[in-house]
DNA sequence: CCGCTAATTAGTGATATAAGTAATAGAAAATCT
DNA sequence: CGATTTTCTACCGACAATATCACTAATTAGTAT
């Protein structure tokens, strides 16, 4: 373990040495016979630590483990070398910290452009130009570890392009390649898979005599294991590890990788050998030495695949159906499907009517015919469709639920299946089938019929992409060197070619159409969108596609041989299949860069401006006569606004207002749609949720430093109760409401605002003109209204389409199971990951939702249900009882909303959230029909709303008895409604104030309602400023006032005693508001000590690189990504694109720094409180969702569920975190200065003053912090030596900061900013942390009690 | 009796001028009078009302008073600091004070309709008003866009255009003399040019700065021969560079609107030639101005390089368009407020 | 064949754009003298 | 180092200004030895 750590420590002082003397730095360099030489020795341990460009250590270092990980606590010095040695240099884009990163930056564009080329070339079979690429990547010094990996690929590739190259031939070839042009590069494990895998294919070149030792020979020279060589699941298929083990015998089973072991053993069994490879029988079983630990258990898929074994399916014979083996993975797809027969034998085996009988049989069992209910017609009860909810819901039995729905499940894993990888080819199959249709019925019908326009689109644009990457690759294939005589077009196409050659051109048309449809009327656009945004949703979603074809092709090729058996067999393989899944997702290393989205959207979309036409009619000016032409549909131009100006790429109206009476659930992407089969289980940083589509466990903001924390926490397996609750949130199956669906549908047909969405509107009206030469302020004022109009319009019409695309999504999953895969923000709350409709979504949404299990009430269920429909009312401060008389006074109108929606009294529009109210009172009326209501099995989800519940972390946080009175965290008879009271407060400032003769109080005084002040006490948390609140009042005030001017003049008055009575009821919480406010100043401002040159390029002003950075309960590293952003602009097809450059390294925003720590700090709480509760109610048994601080679950389960929630939330409370918060800062910022002013009169100053003139003679200049800070640093790196000398030089070293060493009381020498300005210095002082403020007596488990802490 | 011209002494007191720039000494303004020749235009100008807005400290109040003594002159200045100097420095003078601000449109209003204290006459289009003269220093750097607004208010002949071919002398930032002054194919061409070349006569009476003349039109300079002064000239000292500008309005004849329309589109891609370019303005541009141009070689041209008559031409044809977008403002909602409740 | 210089180009940074400071205005941080 | 000017303006999910020109660094071409 020790030779590569050695290793990195030489290449980082060469690359420290290369960097001083290229960029001229005005750091201190020492003359040889200084005294100080010993500071820049050139032993590589001591130069090791301190380079700036050595990668991961530079930013996660010693302090940076997490601290809630069980040895976190121990020397420094061990973990330091322990992160040394795991992870030295390593070259991976991803795990850059901006500290270090800059070094490397540019190599690693340079790399990422090279691995995409070689995919490219790879992919088009130009195995020379992959060659010479090879050699380019080989010369990267930092990727040589890495380069093998590459290789491996380019060896693969060559395996498959000359399939009957004998094994020998081959093994000279890689010999040759090894020794002579990559002498530096060893082979790995897979390497030798490779080979493995060519001796087998083609042994018809290599004689049987030789295949066996050959192959041993291979598995001898493993560097690791074989079991390491064997787990090369994307170079060994399953055949191949069926031959090794089971034909050849030349491995024993046990050293096969866990996920495929099951498949090899039943193939074993099994009489008849996939291959027919003669057993010889002097061939020994290789016993190899594995050392290799256990992989890490991965469980996918668990509780679907558990039932299933139980099902009926074991019993159902399968034989006759085979099929001729494809070749081509795309076609494997279609075949891939289980036989339906067998679960429609299942499905008609269970109790059903008569009627779902006929359904069923008539209903076709094939996923491709049947992906979801997206056809174009209005009809929703076709009857090609299928509601398995009634059906489901019908079984009278536990078991045959169980039945049913484990049938569903293995129908459904191959429908998700489908959806993910085929729905642009069911697209473009939709748009041909109505194009057919259209055409037969004459050419009007064409121009009608939007589908039937789209394949016209496709056909004309399919040939331009042809011809284009036909360019590509014809570039491809050309020496790089010679780019003379290219024009710009050619020169751009040599950057995005490689890997526009990667995707199928039909698929790149579709996908280009369907983004420009969805983007219709967003960004604020009247009739279009921005090219901006466009151009990069596109190059997304190409980028999408290919990752899913990548993995579904390579599982394909790993399980080519291994399709078609018993039920139980395909269960075992499609297991295996998810393993390798993830596996694959992880490994797809090229994220594309943005420029490079941005220049395949504008490639694709500026060929679709060209083709695309739509026939238009408009008056002729002159003549007044008609005319009817053809026009583009697209047309790109620019807009200008506030003098900037903004490309739009606008869409024809005629389209559009096609566009506004079509059902467009096509061009959702279909990979985010949600989910017909639990996801996949969160197992690591990069591999959960969809199944072919990789999503990241983070949303992270572009910053590599987020993604380093993470991967290392995730690595070090400290995150596994996230996964845990996230698994929980992913494994609730909901289904749509069908009934509130009904509802909302007939709404939405008669285009009519309704609640909170707007009507629908064809052409904006706007006011007429005023004549030109008015007074300009009249002018003015017309555009005022005009663009307010406008604004208006947009945001409506946006709105609409946006309802549209949740309506279309739940009409497609009517009748579904349907689960939301969940990930997190930075700060660890959890979000789905389909877009649109979601029950994070609004009302109506969440209206439409109900989970798919029922529960019988039972004796709770029933009044819970009664109380969710008082809190959907609003009335959530009252008592329980209260509330469920609330309910039980209203059943006639109840009874109403629920039998005549729309038609009857509508009482259920006037509740705060109008859809869930009316969804709750069908459940109810259904409720009040039952002899035993505690018998009806409810399906609605129950929400528990924390009171305030960033408040009521504050509270338990500062142990603050008054502010946890207020916030329910104390028992006690009636809920505590905090606004009320802060309203309340108000007033009886506004009294005293009155009767001092204030006469804005005067004015005031009776004006505060609850609502006034709500707002504000809320956004209070995260951190309001005076101004803002000042704005939000003011809304609240202005129906109050007529004059704007007067009602902002008393909302800024009346603010001050908001903010001074939320101060005086949660003072505790703004003590540590505070506290976390200063301490992410201080951070923010202070400097990591080796700190990158860059950053102190301009002497004494550094840029400021550190962001706050802490760990949360359950172990998730949260780094805040505020820092200066810095855009650039890319170059594309269509115009220039401003976008974040990814590679840059840019100094923290201390500002948003400051800001965000509070209400990140609470929320990072507030989302690992919600994750415990998530994975103990799973544990429980229970359905669960959260909309971060609303926890949901059903009614019979809101008891257990509540317990769960107080018991998690005391335990997280349990520990002093802010303490704990300042020992992990006082950790991970152990050594970190800042730059303070000192008294010039104190000795400390007199001292600093002697080193720094002593230091000013030596270099013949005036010192700079920079210089000082170079110093220190070397102190540090001695200290930290495993060398005793240098330890021993480090303790005698004196450096201006290390005088700080052993003042006791800083606090008395620092000046703070006030201090006079002759008398005071700057110097660097170490960083300290304000201190945290006193904890009160609250007793945090007495809301245990609280019955009004969640409800 | 003579007004007495604020000195440097006193101006130099003054601290803050809000990025406003004036020229304080008298000896420049003597050849900048000598140059303009008012008399020419004004033969009579006892009749004459004034307007100086932001008239800073006031030095070209004074001087021009006392050399043309005209009917009325009103100083409109609303900055506190420098009203209050305008105020002690010219107790007891014709000149008339007034704390308004130049930069409100109900200033004028009130002046002339509300409160009547400045009515100019109307005098029709035919020629220069020579009863009614406007006297601005908008140097300001950040008031750019008030010397666009008034240039619109040309076009739309209100404001104080409505009163006829008003004449203005107009102080800007250099920077702001060189767009708006620039010729087709110079560098700086951009939409205010073409905008002052369609609605107005304009000429560069003085700059401040020699070096700056460089990037002005030289056929242009030599027959404006603009009067050189230094920096020093100047108060505040530091910044940027300024010029004076004669700006008489001319007579036109087109749609404005589409006119704007077409011009602010082409001018975006200035270097694009307009048998590419013409498709930014809307579905199809292109084909439709490729068959109706008849004059290949304007096809090849850059929308830098035409003339307002050339723009002229283009926004006929695109009046003439039966397919031309229906919505020529420009509509961004870049801030839709986060509902909450 | 190598070294040198001229010439070209690729890359970066600066500036202008439109034209009522978006509905608004006072504190805090950054910059300059 | 204090005054002045600039920069904000509640968190997260979330989603973005662009054309052109001047200038510089870097690469290539060219030519001569």
């Amino acid at each position: 373990m020790l030779r590569p750590a050695y290793k990195s420590l030489v290449k980082a002082s060469l690359l420290q040495k290369r960097l001083i003397s290229s960029k001229g730095s005005k750091l201190y360099k020492p003359s040889p016979d200084s005294a100080s030489t010993i500071l820049l020795s050139e032993d590589p341990l001591v130069a090791a630590s301190s380079s700036s460009s050595s990668a991961t250590s530079g930013i996660i270092n010693s302090n940076d483990f997490p601290l809630f990980n069980k040895n976190s606590q121990n020397t420094t010095n061990t973990t330091s070398s322990q992160w040394n040695n795991t992870s030295d240099l390593e070259f991976d884009p991803f795990n850059k910290s901006h500290a270090s990163a800059i070094t490397t930056m540019t190599r690693t564009r340079d790399v990422m452009q090279l691995w995409s080329l070689l995919e490219a070339c790879l992919q088009s079979h130009l195995m020379k130009r992959a060659f010479s690429i090879l050699e380019s990547l080989y010369m990267v010094p930092e990727h040589k570890h890495r380069f093998i990996e590459d290789y491996n690929m380019y060896l693969n590739a060559f395996s498959k392009n000359e399939p009957t190259f004998p094994i020998l031939k081959m093994n000279e070839k890689l010999t040759n390649d090894l020794e002579t042009n990559f002498k530096d590069i060893n082979y790995n494990d897979k390497t030798l898979a490779i080979m493995i895998h060519h001796a087998l294919n083609f042994h018809s070149t290599t004689s049987s005599m030789l295949l066996i030792p050959t192959i041993s020979a291979y598995l001898k020279m493993s560097v690791n294991s074989v079991r390491e060589i064997l787990s090369n699941l994307d170079i060994l298929t399953v055949s191949d590890l069926n031959i090794l083990v089971n034909d050849l015998k030349i491995i024993s089973p046990s050293q096969l990788p866990n996920s495929v072991k099951p498949i090899l053993e039943s193939l074993a069994l099994s009489s008849t050998p996939v291959n027919n490879i003669p057993n010889e029988d002097g061939s020994k079983k290789l016993e190899v030495k594995d050392g290799s630990s256990e992989e890490r258990k991965v469980d996918v898929n668990h509780g679907s695949m558990k039932t299933a074994s139980l099902d009926p399916l074991r019993e159902v014979s399968l034989n006759g159906s085979t099929e001729v083996l494809p070749k081509d993975a795309e076609k494997l797809i279609a075949v891939d499907t289980i036989g339906m027969r067998v679960i429609r034998h299942t499905l008609l085996g269970l109790s059903l009517t008569a009627e779902q009988k006929e359904q069923i049989s008539k209903f076709k069992f094939d996923a491709n015919e049947n992906i979801l209910n997206m056809k174009p017609t209005q009809d929703d009860n076709s009857d090609t469709s299928i509601n398995f909810f009634e059906i489901y819901n019908s079984l009278p039995t536990l078991k045959e639920k169980k039945a049913f729905e484990s049938a569903l499940n293995i129908f459904n894993q191959d429908r998700q299946k489908v959806l993910e990888n085929r729905a642009t080819e069911a697209a473009r199959e939709r748009w041909k089938h109505d194009f057919e249709e259209a055409k037969a019925r004459g050419d009007i019908s064409i121009e009608k019929n939007l589908n039937a326009k789209l394949w016209r689109w496709y056909n004309d644009m399919l040939p331009l992409v042809k011809e284009e990457i036909k360019h590509c690759k014809s570039s491809l294939s050309e020496k790089p060197t010679d780019k003379k005589g290219l024009t710009k077009v050619e020169i751009n196409r040599l950057g995005y070619g490689p890997y526009l050659t990667l995707i199928d051109p039909g698929k790149m048309c579709v996908i280009t159409i369907l983004e420009l449809l969805k983007l219709n009327s967003t960004g604020g656009v009247i009739e279009g969108m921005r090219t901006a945004r466009a151009v990069i949703s596109v190059g997304k979603a190409i980028e999408m596609e290919f990752r899913s074809e990548q993995v579904l092709k390579s599982e394909s090729q790993t399980f080519r041989d291994v399709n078609k058996k018993s039920p139980e067999f395909k269960k075992l393989v499609q297991n295996a299949k998810s393993v390798f899944r993830s596996s694959q997702i992880e490994q797809s290393k090229i994220l594309w860069p943005q420029n490079i989205r941005a220049q395949i959207g504008s490639v694709l979309i500026s060929m679709l401006i060209h083709v695309a036409k739509v026939s238009v009619q408009g008056v002729d000016p002159i003549t007044k006569a008609k005319v009817h032409g053809e026009a583009p549909a697209f047309a790109h131009g620019y807009q200008y606004h506030n003098g900037s100006k903004l490309g739009v790429l606008k869409i024809h109206k005629t389209l559009i207002h096609q566009l506004n009476g079509e059902r467009l659930i096509a061009s959702v992407q279909p990979q985010l749609l949600p989910m017909l089969v639990e996801p996949k289980s969160w197992i690591n940083w990069r591999s959960g949720g969809y199944h072919y589509t990789q999503s990241t466990l983070l949303r992270t903001k572009d910053s590599p430093e987020q993604v380093a924390y993470l991967k290392a926490a995730s690595e070090n397996g400290d995150i596994d109760r996230v996964y845990d609750g996230l698994n929980v949130l992913g494994n609730t199956p909901w289904t749509v409401n069908r009934k509130v669906f009904d509802v909302v549908s007939q709404v939405w047909n008669k285009r009519e605002g309704f609640l909170d969405i707007p009507g629908a509107q064809d052409e904006m009206v706007l006011p007429p003109a005023p004549p030109r030469n008015s007074d300009p302020s009249i002018l003015r004022t017309w555009k005022l209204e005009v663009k307010t109009i406008a604004n208006k319009f947009s945001s409506d019409r946006s709105n609409r389409c946006d309802t549209n695309y949740k309506l279309e999504i739940a009409r497609a999953f009517l009748g579904e199971k349907l689960y939301f895969p969940h990930n997190l923000d930075f700060r660890g709350r959890a979000y789905p990951l389909s877009p649109h409709f979601n029950h994070l979504g609004n009302d109506m949404s969440r209206g439409l939702l109900i989970f798919w299990h029922g529960k019988k009430l039972g004796p709770s269920g029933l009044k819970w249900l009664k109380i969710h429909l008082s809190n959907l009312f609003g009335f959530d401060k009252l008592r329980l009882e209260d509330r469920v008389s609330f309910t039980e006074s209203h059943l006639e109108d109840i009874k109403d909303s629920a039998e005549n929606p729309l038609t009857g009294q509508g009482w259920w529009k006037t509740a705060d959230k109008p859809w869930q109210a009316l969804a709750t009172c069908f459940e109810l009326n259904e409720v009040m029909k039952m002899d035993n209501p505690e018998d009806f099995i409810s399906h609605q989800p129950i929400h528990q709303d924390g009171t305030c519940n960033g408040l009521q972390h504050y509270a338990a946080l500062g142990g603050d008895v008054e502010g946890a009175t207020q916030v329910n965290l104390v028992p006690s008879d009636k809920p505590q409604d905090v606004y009320a009271h802060v309203a309340r407060l108000v007033q009886k400032r506004l009294e005293i104030a009155a009767e001092k003769g204030d006469e804005n109080a005067k004015i005031l005084q009776d004006k505060i309602t609850r609502k006034v002040v709500k707002q504000t006490v809320m956004t209070n948390v995260y951190g309001v400023t005076y101004v803002g609140a000042t704005f939000q009042i003011a809304k609240q005030l202005s129906p109050i006032f007529d004059d704007r001017k007067e009602s902002l003049d008393f909302s800024k008055y009346l603010t001050k005693h908001v903010f001074g009575a939320i101060r005086e009821l949660f003072h505790s919480a703004h003590l540590i508001q505070d506290w976390l406010g200063e301490s992410a100043k201080r951070i923010s401002k202070s400097i990591r000590l080796d700190v990158d040159e860059k950053s102190f390029k301009n002497g004494n002003k550094p840029d400021f690189m550190s962001s706050v950075i802490w760990t949360t309960p359950l172990g998730l590293p949260i780094v805040q990504p505020y820092r200066e952003e810095s855009k650039k602009q890319v170059e594309t097809n269509l115009q220039t694109v401003f976008i974040s450059d990814p590679f840059a390294v840019n100094p923290v925003n201390a500002r948003r720094q400051k800001a965000g720590l509070p209400p990140n700090f609470i929320h990072s709480l507030d989302a690992s409180h919600m994750l415990l509760s998530a994975a103990e109610c799973g544990e429980k048994g229970l359905d669960f969702a959260s909309v971060h601080d609303s926890y949901w679950t059903h009614a019979s389960d809101v008891d257990t569920m509540s317990v769960v929630l107080r018991e998690q939330f005391i335990k997280l409370h349990e520990v002093d975190l802010v303490l704990r918060l300042k020992e992990e800062f006082g950790q991970r910022y152990k050594n970190y200065v800042k730059i303070g002013k000192l008294k010039r009169s104190t000795d400390l100053a007199q001292n600093i003053i002697k080193i720094r003139k002593d230091l000013s003679k030596k270099l013949g200049r005036n010192t700079t912090l920079a210089d000082e800070i170079y110093f220190e640093k070397k102190r540090q790196e001695l200290l930290n030596s495993p060398l005793v000398e240098d330890r021993n030089v480090g303790e005698k070293m004196v450096t201006t900061v290390s005088l700080f060493q052993d003042i006791k009381d800083l606090d008395a020498l620092e000046l703070e900013n006030g201090g006079d300005e002759k008398s005071g210095m700057s110097v660097l002082l170490p960083l300290r942390l304000p201190e945290i403020p006193p904890k009160g007596d609250f007793d945090v488990t007495v809301l245990r009690g609280s019955q009004y802490f969640f409800s | 009796m003579s007004i007495p011209i604020p000195g440097i002494k006193d101006i130099s007191k003054l601290k803050f001028f809000y990025g406003f720039k004036y020229l304080w000494n008298p000896t420049v303004y003597d050849k900048i009078f000598e140059k303009l020749d008012l008399t020419k235009t004004y033969k009579h100008p006892k009749e004459l009302k004034v307007l100086d807005l932001y008239p800073g400290v006031g030095v070209q109040s004074a001087i021009f008073y006392n050399k043309y003594t005209p009917k009325q002159y009103s100083l409109i200045e609303r900055r506190s600091s420098l009203y209050k100097f305008l105020q002690a420095n010219f107790v007891d003078s014709p000149l008339q004070i007034l704390k308004k601000d130049p930069y409100d449109w109900t200033t004028y209003s009130d002046l002339i309709d509300k409160d009547k204290v400045f009515v100019p006459e109307f005098q029709s289009p035919e020629r220069i008003n020579d009863s009614f003269l406007t006297v601005a220093n908008v140097t300001g750097e950040g008031s750019e866009g008030l010397i666009m607004q008034w240039l619109s208010c040309i076009g739309n002949k209100n404001w104080l255009y409505r009163f006829g071919k008003m004449k203005m002398l107009l102080w800007m930032p250099s920077t702001t003399a060189r767009k708006l002054l620039a010729r087709p194919g110079a560098h700086s061409r951009s939409k205010c040019s073409v905008v002052r070349e369609a609605f107005t006569e304009t000429k560069l009476i003085a700059i401040s700065d020699a070096d700056e003349l460089k990037g002005f039109d030289s056929k242009c300079l030599e027959e404006w021969d603009p009067i050189l002064f230094s920096a020093a000239d100047i108060w505040p000292t530091k910044g940027k560079p300024i010029a004076l500008v004669e700006m008489d309005p001319a007579d036109f004849d087109f749609d404005v609107e589409n006119w704007d329309y077409v011009t602010r589109h082409l001018m975006i891609l200035k270097r694009t030639p307009l048998s590419t370019v013409m498709d930014s303005l809307g579905h199809g541009g292109q084909e439709y101005f490729n068959s109706r141009i008849t004059d290949k070689s304007l096809l090849k041209k850059c929308p830098i390089d035409l003339t307002n008559d050339e723009f002229v031409y283009l926004t006929k044809l695109f009046t003439e368009w039966p397919f031309k977008p229906d919505i020529l403002m420009d509509f961004v909602d870049m801030y839709q407020t986060e509902h909450s409740g």
